[in-house]
RNA sequence: GGGGGGCUAACUCAAUUGGUAGAGUGCCAGCUUUGCAAGCUGGAAGUUAGGGGUUCAAGUCCCCUGCCCUCCA
């Protein structure tokens, strides 16, 4: 890692004119160090260091489409008062770290400011700080200024904090605590009330939520008083720390209750306050950004960046390379992350992010192709240090935002066709209504040829194409000519006025993303001005039209226990659910704790009351497994000996270590401390099971014949298949799908036991070959699950290498005894998901057992088709083709039948292709005959029926034929079906005789209707068919008389 | 989740109200030519993404499926 000992100073005239609060010694820090010293204050005051979560989190619903975007989302279940009591921060009171966090999609967007301002970014660092029901506002508070005034050296007068005045309307009292332990650091007129919109902080509509206290920095200074700047977005006197004071829980409808733990969360953006600490008036002139910019200079060659903002900014210089400094890091940690660009979600954003980055360095910059690729690297050895993982696989990244970077190109050409396109027929079509307005000829000319003639008529829907070359006249006089890439409206005699449309301008943006701007640029360049509110319109449609589409709702009520029912269940003396039976599965008595109907809880639920809604229960044990590890949850009933009543459980799930069964009554009535007996879907879950420890086996199997590099990155096991992903470069090839199913069958076939045993992390950790997933946290201690090996033993002596011939795991879900229960293992599906990474999808059990006899099956009539005679084999291959596509099938055997029925298809190709032939030549020899009757003869038309079939190739031979030898003549040729009853005919006119009045289409139409066909045609060439082979005669007569009258008439 | 566009030879793309599926590049062969993406002639190469429908006739129109691009949530 290489972070200058310096910071770059681009604007050095505001150092001048700013009298510096900050100590000398902090001027020199770096923002590495700032980073630093952050954590290990609190650190000092007794936090746990959590290192940054992912900003690409997969189990956060309200964030499926965008990225993790504060310090406190890894911290939201503990908030909620939702964390399981296994996870690794069950425990902690008090955490900091720094959080990498994007805003970009959703609803704090940020994406269209940045560049446009010293502030704003997609990606960005969030210093914070948490209690966990620890300490409050005193400490939090206290720490916060000894911090920035202590250790940073901030002088007190420039700081100014906020607290919350109150709100009647909702009942909320201001925040006096707040102020007065203010009061004990800050002058009082330093000390500010802010309304609901600053000082209020709420996750969502629900959830927990709080007054919070936000400290304000004046970068001037100089004894002067900003406090009216406060919260104004004067970027002189800015928020550098918001103190967030979680008091309450809102509930739906908007009442408040104070919650039963109260925690601080608070969070400092890095970039910030490294520009306060290295005493810079922007974020983008720290030592976080510098080395950035100094490569992109050195990669585009373009003008050193200056940091001017606005209409100061020629050309938009600064502009362009604030923006691609801002998207490069969020681009490397996202894909780092684990997101790809893609075409929907998160995924798209980040598309948008990496194009908005190229364009601006293309546009502005005059960047080269891959710039953006070469600039990644320096992304790395700057944040490197702070995220390790950054430094993983580098490779990964840089080739996946090289590819998206060369697939926008792409794109890019695609549109600039389109648009020459439209531009080309604006052009032509202003050209007319200019002509027509002035009242002279006006006229078109294209390719060399007469489009639109002076003065005759014209339409607007004429085609042109990006390379039409066309020529604009008065009369015939030529005013301009070439093609659309060579229009310039002020090289253009004429004061002609052209205009890209709104609906154009929005085809460009809808189908090749062309921003309105750019559109707008590429117009302006050649004179023409675009439609904007044409372009608005055309948005409105196409956003309403969007909107109509999708809109249902199953209406079914969700069911599950928020942080005011946990904190209930709590006072209740409930304890959390003891759900060790889970692994055994066995049926299990328990006793009904509480019962939960959504809104309240009950002490009993029946039939008649509550039989149609999902409701929850909540037992002293369990023996369901609830949805986790990407195991689906097991379903069963929960059954009352005493009331005879039945609960159905379709759902099983975990909120906070209560274990909620959701479901519905079936019979009768189930009541509070009534026993029950847990009873699971045993069908269900071995199914369930059988899946779960096949996966395993995969796993293994994958690392012994792909090697060692394959790490997983996700799995979904639940009753009907199991679904692997994993890192893999290139597909897993048909022999390598083979050998890993036969490893997976030859290990079930051993009958191996599967042992699952909780061991020390520390120790569990050193087992040689025990495949673990990347960045996963475990709980300590950690379930061992071991095939065929003791985890007694693997303990006993970890490091032994011969452990490496057994598929060993952390692992929390259910397994089944031994490997044969799950009969044997089809792997059904290879495929890619994202550069990079493969998924593997397989069945076990029955549904394995069926693939594989439908796989023998197929062979069997595969093999079958090569005794089958060319007219048979046609449909049958078709057939067969037909379903070893559609089945589910072995993939290994799938390949292989579509190889062997590749080699069929090749056979039957050319085959028919050999008789096609043969009965071209027929035809043609027939029709040679003819041709050569008709050469002697003075007949203009020559009409024939030839015992051909319906083979259109060979009839349209014959008459090819014919026509060749006796160019001036009409040739109608006739050909018999006598199979099917039908006749086909086929009809070609010279030159001369359409001259004549005879034309094809209409001949044939005549022809045909007396024998009950159709058909049609151009005036040179015309097809159709008859279905009465008994009229012929008589229908070559009307076509020869018909004719003939054309001619003569 | 929904809207729009697309899928034609190995590659890049054409194909008028539905009416004979073509061009350039590449490939093969021959000729010409001692050079840098050379010239001429000839040739092979297509399940028009897959399936169904309408029609005398479908690359073209309608429906379904898959994949890609793009926009909106």
């Amino acid at each position: 890692m290489s972070i200058p000992a310096r910071p770059h100073c681009h604007s050095q005239e505001w150092n001048l004119s700013m009298s510096s609060s900050v100590s000398s010694k902090m001027l020199s820090a770096t923002a590495a160090e700032i980073r630093t010293q952050f954590i290990e204050f609190f650190k000092e005051r007794g936090h746990d260091f959590v290192p940054s979560s992912t900003t690409c989190p997969m189990n956060d619903p309200s964030l499926r489409d965008t990225f993790a975007n504060a310090g406190m989302n890894q911290f939201k279940p503990i908030f909620q008062g939702t964390l399981d009591p296994t996870s690794p921060l069950h425990g902690v009171k008090r955490a900091t770290n720094s959080q990498k966090c994007i805003r970009a999609g959703g609803k704090h967007n940020d994406l269209d400011d940045v560049g446009k301002d010293t502030y704003h970014h997609t990606f960005f660092e969030m210093l914070g700080n948490w209690s966990f029901g620890d300490y409050f506002k005193e400490e939090a508070i206290g720490w916060s200024f000894e911090l920035l005034t202590k250790v940073w050296g901030i002088d007190p007068d420039r700081l100014y904090a906020t607290y919350f005045e109150g709100d009647p309307k909702q009942d909320l009292p201001a925040d006096l605590e707040t102020k007065a332990i203010w009061g004990k650091y800050l002058a009082e007129d330093h000390i500010l009330p802010g309304n609901m919109k600053d000082n209020f902080w709420e996750m969502g509509d629900t959830g927990p939520c709080g007054p919070c206290s936000e400290l304000h920095y004046d970068r001037i200074g100089g004894g002067r008083n900003a406090a009216a700047m406060v919260n104004m977005d004067d970027p002189d006197v800015l928020e550098i720390w918001n103190n967030v004071f979680i008091q309450f829980d809102r509930l739906e409808g908007g009442e408040l209750r104070t919650l039963p733990a109260q925690h601080v969360d608070t969070g400092m953006g890095l970039e910030r306050i490294v520009s306060v600490l290295q005493d810079k008036r922007s974020n983008y002139d720290t030592d976080l950004f510098g080395p950035l910019f100094e490569k992109i200079q050195a990669l585009t060659g373009a003008r050193a960046y200056n940091g001017k903002l606005g209409d100061e900014d020629e050309g938009g210089v600064d502009e362009a390379y604030r923006v691609i400094a801002d998207h490069i890091r969020t681009l490397v940690v996202a894909i780092t992350d684990g997101t790809t660009p893609s075409n929907e979600g998160r995924g798209y954003v980040l598309r948008r992010i990496l194009r908005r980055a190229v364009r601006y360095g293309r546009q502005k910059l005059g960047a080269p192709q891959g710039f953006l690729t070469d600039l990644a690297p320096t992304v790395v050895e700057l944040l490197g240090g702070a995220f390790p993982e950054l430094a993983n696989d580098p490779g990964r990244v840089i080739g996946l935002i090289a590819d998206e970077e060369e697939s926008f190109g792409k794109t890019l050409d695609r549109g600039i066709k389109m648009y020459e396109t439209i531009g080309t027929t604006e052009l032509a079509n202003s050209w007319w209504k200019y002509g027509k307005a002035q009242g002279k000829k006006p006229g078109i000319h294209s390719g060399g040829t007469a489009v639109f003639p002076e003065d005759a008529g014209y339409s607007e829907d004429h085609r042109y194409t990006h390379e039409d070359r066309i020529s604009l006249r008065f009369g015939d006089d030529v005013i301009w000519s070439g093609k659309f890439t060579d229009f310039n409206l002020s090289q253009f005699p004429e004061p002609i006025q052209i205009q890209i449309s709104g609906e154009d301008a929005f085809k460009l943006y809808d189908t090749y993303g062309f921003p309105i701007d750019l559109t707008q640029i590429m117009a302006e360049e050649r004179g023409l001005k675009v439609d904007l509110e044409g372009f608005e319109r055309a948005m409105e449609a196409a956003k309403e039209r969007s909107r109509q589409g999708g809109k249902k709702n199953d209406g079914e009520r969700v069911v599950e226990l928020r942080a005011e029912q946990i904190a209930k269940l709590g006072v209740l003396h409930v304890k959390t659910t003891d759900d060790s039976h889970k692994f055994s599965g066995h049926d299990t008595r328990a006793s009904v704790k509480a019962i939960w109907n959504g809104k309240k809880f009950e002490d009993h639920a029946s039939l008649g009351s509550d039989g149609m809604h999902r409701i929850g229960i909540v037992l002293d044990k369990t023996c369901f497994y609830s949805e986790m590890g990407g195991q689906v949850a097991d379903a069963g009933e929960l059954r009352c000996a005493k009331s005879g009543g039945v609960f159905k459980v379709e759902d099983t799930k975990s909120f906070g270590g209560y274990v909620l069964h959701i479901g519905r009554i079936s019979k009768g009535k189930i009541t509070c401390t009534n026993d029950v007996i847990c009873h699971l879907n045993t069908k269900r879950r071995i199914k369930i099971a059988s899946n779960h420890t096949t996966t395993h086996l995969l796993n293994f199997a994958l690392r012994e014949v792909l090697g060692n590099s394959v790490d997983q990155r996700g799995s979904l096991v639940n009753d009907e298949k199991l679904r692997f992903d994993f890192v893999h470069n290139s597909p897993v090839t048909p022999e390598e799908i083979a050998k890993i199913e036969e490893i997976v069958n030859h290990q079930i076939d051993q009958n191996l036991t599967v042992y699952s045993q909780l061991a020390p992390l520390e120790q569990a950790k050193d087992i040689a070959g025990l495949r673990a997933v990347f960045d996963e946290t475990y709980p300590d201690p950690v379930r061992v699950v071991s095939i065929g090996i003791e985890v007694d033993q693997l303990i006993g002596n970890p490091t032994n290498d011969a452990w490496k011939t057994a598929s060993i795991e952390f692992c929390g879900g259910t397994h089944i005894e031994t490997t044969t229960i799950a009969q044997s293992f089809a792997l059904t599906v290879e495929e890619g998901i994202a550069k990079g990474i493969r998924r593997i999808t397989g069945l076990t059990g029955e549904l394995a057992g069926k693939a594989f006899a439908a796989a023998d099956e197929l062979s069997k009539r595969v093999d079958a088709l090569g005794s089958l005679e060319l007219g048979e084999l046609k449909e049958a291959f078709q057939q067969v083709g037909n379903d070893v596509d559609a089945m589910e099938l072995p993939a290994a055997r799938k390949n292989a039948l579509r190889a062997q029925l590749g080699s069929v298809a090749k056979k039957l190709k050319e085959a028919s292709k050999a008789q096609a032939a043969a009965k071209a030549g027929m035809a043609q020899e027939l029709a040679m005959g003819i041709a050569n009757a008709a050469k002697g003869s003075s007949e203009d038309i020559i009409i024939t029926t030839l015992d051909l079939g319906s083979d259109r190739n060979a009839l349209e031979a014959a008459v090819a034929t014919i026509s060749k030898a006796v160019p001036e003549k009409a040739v109608m040729v006739f050909s018999t079906d006598a199979q099917n009853n039908r006749v086909a005919v086929m009809a070609s006119v010279s030159e001369s005789m359409i001259g004549r009045g005879l034309k094809a289409g209409d001949w044939i139409r005549e022809t045909t209707s007396i024998m009950g066909g159709k058909g049609g045609g151009r005036p040179n060439s015309a097809q159709g068919s008859g279905s009465d082979v008994g009229k012929i005669k008589e229908a070559a007569e009307h076509a020869r008389t018909w004719a003939y009258k054309q001619v003569q008439g």
